[in-house]
DNA sequence: TTATTATATCTACGCTTGTAGATGTTAATC
DNA sequence: GATTAACATCTACAAGCGTAGATATAATAA
């Protein structure tokens, strides 16, 4: 089952909290840009309906929600789909627009080249 | 004004192409899946009105069209915001998985890291 | 020249998404 | 205990998307 934007956005909350009511969420997103907390409640909701979360504990009426799918098994699919959209299957030119033009700094770099050289290993 | 998953689908083919005409795209979609001709021009009349593509000259009745955004001026914003979305704006981790998990042959391996040293060079 | 076919145009419909109001209900406060 | 605040639940709606049928019309074939 896919997600929607504002699903992900929410999900990625869970994925760093390991547990959330939505009145939080709620004060989290609202942070970043005006919205009504029926809005965020209605997305939790959903995510609960697509079982990428569930209920996991309640304090007095308020119910407390934990991400069921690890961010890996969202996120692997969508990278794939994204490359497969955007660069009709090819990795490559993806990767290198991330290398030149993305946002990375010098330790980012000597990590992604030490990344390339272990992928080169296996290949050789 | 974003491009739905279909209608990129099709701008694809108008990159590789420079003109075509909405029975010719039809074919080549539906070699791919089952879809109807008017479903492929529907697409195509809302690409038109997004102003992506642009009649450029007909045929008797046919109408050829040709893309008018280039794919950077699309690819780029997307990707950036997919980083956004999914990575929380973090290149990164991006990358590695690319560099790590997805399909990458030798030579595209080197040029990466070709890639990755002429960034180095400009960082330093 | 008439019939057929190819193409364009127009209309529509169900689903998902982002959005939030209305209403109900429990917990907290006075 | 009564009032208020916080939270949950339910309902709804417009826009975008994938989908395609219905209709009109020009080009082609018979």
């Amino acid at each position: 089952m896919s997600l929607s934007n504002f699903e992900l956005e929410v999900m990625q909350l869970f994925w760093e909290m390991n547990e959330a009511s939505a009145p939080h969420i709620h004060k989290i997103i609202e942070s970043r840009r005006e919205v009504n907390y029926s809005t965020v409640k209605t997305i939790i909701d959903r995510l609960e309906k697509k079982q990428a979360i569930k209920r996991c504990r309640t304090q007095g009426r308020t119910i407390y929600y934990a991400s069921v799918r690890e961010k890996k098994s969202v996120s692997t699919p969508l990278i794939k789909d994204f490359i497969k959209r955007v660069f009709l299957g090819k990795s490559r030119p993806l990767a290198a627009h991330i290398l030149e033009k993305e946002d990375l700094n010098l330790e980012d770099i000597e990590y992604l080249e030490s990344v390339l050289q272990e992928r080169k290993k296996d290949l050789m």
